[in-house]
RNA sequence: GUGGCUAUGGUGUAACGGUCAACACUCGGGUUUGUGGAACCCGCGAUGAGAGUUCGAUUCUCUCUAGCCACCCCA
C-alpha cells in the first residue's frame, strides 16, 4: 500500500484538533471562566452556529461579510453564515424575548466563532470565546461591573495586576470632540480607524494619512486635543457627560481595588455598533505588547430585531490570546492525569477480578483504569507512569482476597492493604497534591 | 488579496552538488531481576508534488502545493 493512497491527517486550514492533552486546557480556561463569570451571576446560554446571515450583513455591509464568513445558501434557498461572533446571535436572542425576561439580564456563553481569513498569530479560522453581557440596569453600573468582571477573570488565571492593563474609553468623547473639530459624519468611521492603529504606525505615518481625509491645521488640533487624557479633559470640559462617565467608572474600580484600568482616548475598537464605553485588555510585556480582548457597551444592536431598545454592555474573550497569553506570562499550571489508578496483572489475570476492584474506587469518584494491553507488569507499570497515572494496583494470583497491593509511582510508596484503607489512603495522598 | 520566510521518518534536528540520507526522541519487538521511569540489542519509518540544470540534486533554478509570519481586514 503506497501512501499516497491514504487519506490526508491534515485537519482543515486554520482549524485545530483537540487532543487529549490540548483540550486539558482548554478544559482549564473554561472551568475558570465559568467560576468567575457564575460567581457574578451570569447564566449560560447557547445556541446553533448557524445564522441568517443577514443578521451580520445589517450593521457591516454585505461585501465584508460575504469575504470574511463562511456564508452559503442551503437547500432551500436560504442565506446561511457561521457565527462570526457571538453578539448579534445574543441580540437576536434577547429580543425575542423581551417581554418575559427580567431586566438586567446577565448571561454567558463559550462558543466556537468562525471567520474566513488567512490564518495567522493569535487568529484562526476557528476560536471559542467567551461572551458575557449585561442587558439593562443602569449604565455606569453595569460598566462598572463588566471591568470588575473582565479583572477578576484575569486574576483568576493568576495575572498579577502588572500583567496586563485596562484601558477604557467612550466612543461619546470621539463625537464630541469631532463636532468641536466639525469633521463630516462620513469621514468619522474613517478617522477611527486611524486612531485606533495610531500605536502601531510611526507619527509621519499617521498625520500623512490623517491629512488624506482631513485639512492639516484639524489633523494637527485633533491629535493635540487626542494626545493625553488631561488635554482631553481640558478640552471637553469636566461636564461632558463621556467624561464624567470615565472617571467615575475609573474612581469606583480604583476603590474596589481594580487599580490597573486607564482612560485612553485614542481606543476605539473595530465594531460599529459600540455606542458608549469600550474597553481592551493589553498584555503589558514589553515583547509583546498585543491587545488580549476587549468590549463595549451596544445600546441600540437589541433595536434591530425589536422595537423595544435594550441597553447592553458585554466582551467577549477568545481562547487563542488567551492561551498565547497566558503562555507567555507562565500561568498555565501543570496537569496531572485524569486517571488516578490503573490496575495491572500480575501472572493470570481476571478482568472481572480487576473491574470489580476499579467499580469500588469509581464509586468514590477516583478514575480507575484497567489494563487490558496484555504486556508483562513491567510494561504495564511503566506506561501508567509514562501517562502521569499516580497509582497502580497490582491484581495477582498470589494475593489474598482481602489485600491489594498498591504503589504511588511518584513517592514510590508501596503498600498492602485492605481495600478500605487503600482507598483512604489514596484519597490522602491525592488531597495532599492537588494542582486543579 | 499582497509580500517575506520555510518545507527531510510520527516529532525535533543533520548531511562542501558525490558511498546505503545521519542522530535523538517516539513507536514496535526482544534480553535481564516477571514491581516501573534504567541499560543493551534488533526493527519500522523521510527528502511535499512536478519540471529543469548536471555524469550525478536533499543541496542549484522554475512552477505548483502546504505551512508560518507580516500587511490588508478584524464587521
Amino acid at each position: 500500500m503506497s501512501k499516497k493512497t491514504k487519506l490526508s491527517t491534515d485537519n482543515y486550514k486554520g482549524v485545530r484538533d483537540f487532543y487529549p492533552e490540548d483540550l486539558r486546557e482548554q478544559k482549564y480556561i473554561r472551568s475558570k471562566m465559568r467560576e468567575v463569570v457564575e460567581g457574578f451571576g451570569y447564566e449560560e446560554y447557547n445556541a446553533s452556529p448557524l445564522e441568517y446571515t443577514e443578521i451580520y450583513a445589517a450593521k457591516s455591509g454585505e461585501e465584508i461579510v460575504k469575504e470574511q464568513t463562511y456564508t452559503f445558501e442551503d437547500k432551500g434557498g436560504r442565506t446561511v453564515s457561521l457565527r462570526p461572533e457571538m453578539t448579534p446571535t445574543v441580540a437576536r436572542m434577547i429580543a425575542k424575548k423581551t417581554r418575559e425576561l427580567t431586566f438586567p439580564v446577565r448571561w454567558y456563553s463559550i462558543a466556537n466563532l468562525f471567520r474566513y481569513e488567512s490564518p495567522q498569530k493569535g487568529r484562526l479560522r476557528e476560536h471559542y470565546q467567551l461572551n458575557a453581557d449585561i442587558f439593562g440596569g443602569v449604565t455606569e453600573d453595569a460598566d462598572m461591573e463588566m471591568i470588575s468582571l473582565i479583572h477578576a477573570i484575569m486574576k483568576s488565571f493568576g495575572a498579577k495586576t502588572t500583567d496586563f492593563t485596562i484601558y477604557i474609553n467612550d466612543r461619546r468623547l470621539l463625537n464630541s470632540l469631532y463636532d468641536i473639530h466639525e469633521i463630516d459624519s462620513d469621514l468619522r468611521p474613517e478617522i477611527s480607524k486611524l486612531l485606533d492603529k495610531k500605536d502601531k504606525m510611526n507619527s509621519k505615518e499617521f498625520i500623512r494619512a490623517m491629512s488624506e481625509l482631513i485639512e492639516k491645521e484639524k489633523t494637527e488640533s485633533l491629535l493635540e486635543n487626542i494626545s493625553s487624557p488631561n488635554k482631553v479633559l481640558e478640552v471637553l470640559g469636566q461636564e461632558d457627560p463621556s467624561i464624567t462617565h470615565i472617571i467615575n467608572i475609573i474612581e469606583r474600580l480604583n476603590r474596589n481595588s481594580v487599580t490597573n484600568v486607564f482612560f485612553n482616548p485614542t481606543l476605539v475598537r473595530g465594531f460599529d455598533y459600540y455606542t458608549g464605553l469600550v474597553f481592551e485588555v493589553f498584555d503589558t510585556d514589553s515583547k509583546n505588547p498585543r491587545s488580549i480582548f476587549g468590549g463595549g457597551r451596544y445600546d441600540s444592536l437589541v433595536s434591530l430585531f425589536s422595537d423595544r431598545d435594550i441597553p447592553a454592555v458585554g466582551f467577549g474573550l477568545g481562547d487563542v490570546r488567551l492561551l498565547e497569553f497566558l503562555k507567555n506570562h507562565s500561568l498555565l499550571p501543570d496537569y496531572d492525569s485524569e486517571i488516578k489508578i490503573m490496575i495491572c496483572h500480575a501472572g493470570s489475570h481476571s478482568y472481572a477480578k480487576s473491574s470489580a476492584i476499579a467499580n469500588f474506587f469509581r464509586e468514590d469518584k477516583i478514575p480507575t483504569e484497567v489494563d487490558i494491553s496484555g504486556k508483562k507488569l513491567k510494561d504495564q507499570i511503566s506506561r501508567a507512569s509514562k501517562r502521569g497515572i499516580p497509582f497502580v494496583i497490582i491484581s495477582g494470583d498470589d494475593q489474598t482476597s482481602e489485600q491489594i497491593k498498591i504503589k504511588h509511582l511518584v513517592s514510590k510508596k508501596e503498600l498492602e492493604l485492605g481495600i478500605e484503607e487503600v482507598r483512604n489512603w489514596v484519597k490522602e495522598t491525592l488531597n495532599k497534591n492537588d494542582s486543579w
